[in-house]
DNA sequence: GCGTTTTAAATGTCAGACTTTTAAATGTAT
DNA sequence: ATACATTTAAAAGTCTGACATTTAAAACGC
């Protein structure tokens, strides 16, 4: 592991933590191995403490390394788990769509072909309790008081369910951002009391297919689903360039 | 923004990105906003300024915000682009899927659904440039010479191209991760001349069928690519068994 | 009005001290 | 000998203050 010190364009604590994590992809440093303290670091490096200390607070970021304070403590490759990948993976996706001015279509178009590649193995193999949680959610969504938020809570729950019914973390990792991302999105769609009916008339075909295991069932609602969805956001962006215009 | 000194359990930067990072995602801070500076952070959460910094490491290696040197630089909130976000997700899910032992089968499961779900839009949208940039690579992969690195590095771009061929840049970035990460896993399978030949076919004709807009065909293809795959990963590691045992 | 120099503000880096946490090592009493 | 309490050392976390470097605006000179 070398660094540059002589490389005016880069940060000397981007440079180590690269090198660091270069180390870590390339499978040099495995898993729950300790790195070196950070006094010893600063000495190999031939930095300060606090320029190490930067470079493994960038690492820390991305969930790459852990620390333990304490004797015996020091900083160590951290196993990534799901959950944390999941967590990272949101805080992107949403960024990314807030701030590209990425259009309702794009977003949902690529939300609704995921979720289709999901459901034939969704349909081969949930469970009751992934039915349950589902039909948990569609009950939640026919209560008459809930906020327009609290409903679209409900729906990213209702399909994160849909998409761990295929059982393959992978798979739910990847759609944990194009499923949750799309909630400040469908945030700005005020949904009336019909709106609703059709969407929970739609989600309960989906549980009732999936519980037959009829795949293509599913996808058949799915695609209604999508489309049901886009034509409520034209409605909304319609309405808002009338007001604008009048 | 506030945190919570005496919170023992959870470092001050730690808290402090926390808390810009809510901020931020809230849409608190919009893109290009200067945060105050690191002397003036420091006042306002009453820490050090190296405690600052620290935080702002973190949020710098989630590409949340970008620093600039000299008078009027500072730390301003970043436009995450496609590119960056590409970059962590593919780290990410590399070290997702090498750390966490998953097999072969549900990362390639996960794989070629997403793959499958984005043909039906490249077929209609794929430009000359895509179907250019994907019958260069069958033409590298027919080399001879070519090692089994560079056959991987070849495949992953032909198949970047099949989902770049959709147009769809939430797409694209989803798959960047499924694709990519897959590259370690498939190096360690030694492709025979015989293999490669089959798969060539195979990436010819999704070619030729994306080049005619035929859909359903791309789909079949990636079908029986998605368990050619399969096959040789059982095939490398029934032989692996077999070396272990005799 | 244009090019040059100065200047001030900001990040980047450093050195050193002190605080807190932690687990092992040591000691002590039953 | 075992169980419990104490000590201790190592490491991360925090703080202070200084200096280096970069940068763009402001001042200056022609």
């Amino acid at each position: 592991m070398k660094i540059n010190p002589n490389d005016a364009t880069t940060d000397l604590s981007a440079q180590i933590a690269k090198a660091i994590r270069d180390a870590i992809v390339s499978g040099q440093l495995i898993v729950d191995e300790r790195l070196p303290s950070e006094s010893e670091l600063s000495d190999q490096f031939e930095v300060s403490r606090s320029t190490v200390r930067e470079a493994l607070k960038r690492l820390a970021a991305q969930s790459l390394i852990r620390t333990q304070r304490g004797a015996f403590g020091g900083a160590f490759i951290n196993r990534i788990s799901f959950e944390e990948a999941y967590g990272q993976q949101i805080t992107t996706s949403t960024l990314l769509l807030s701030m590209n001015a990425v259009s309702f279509d794009v977003a949902c178009e690529a939300r609704f072909a995921m979720e289709r590649a999901c459901a034939p193995f969704a349909a081969q193999r949930r469970t009751a309790d992934h039915l349950a949680t589902m039909r948990a959610e569609i009950h939640r969504q026919a209560q008459p008081g809930l906020s327009d938020e609290s409903w679209c809570a409900s729906d990213v729950s209702f399909h994160r369910a849909l998409v761990d019914a295929a059982q393959n973390p992978v798979m739910s990792y990847q759609l944990a951002g194009s499923v949750e991302a799309m909630q400040p999105l469908m945030n700005m769609i005020t949904f009336t009391a019909r709106n609703r009916e059709t969407i929970i008339r739609l989600h309960s075909k989906i549980a009732n297919h999936l519980d037959n295991k009829e795949a293509e069932k599913v996808d058949a609602v799915l695609v209604m689903l999508s489309d049901y969805t886009k034509t409520l956001a034209y409605d909304v962006i319609a309405a808002k360039q009338k007001q604008k215009d009048g």
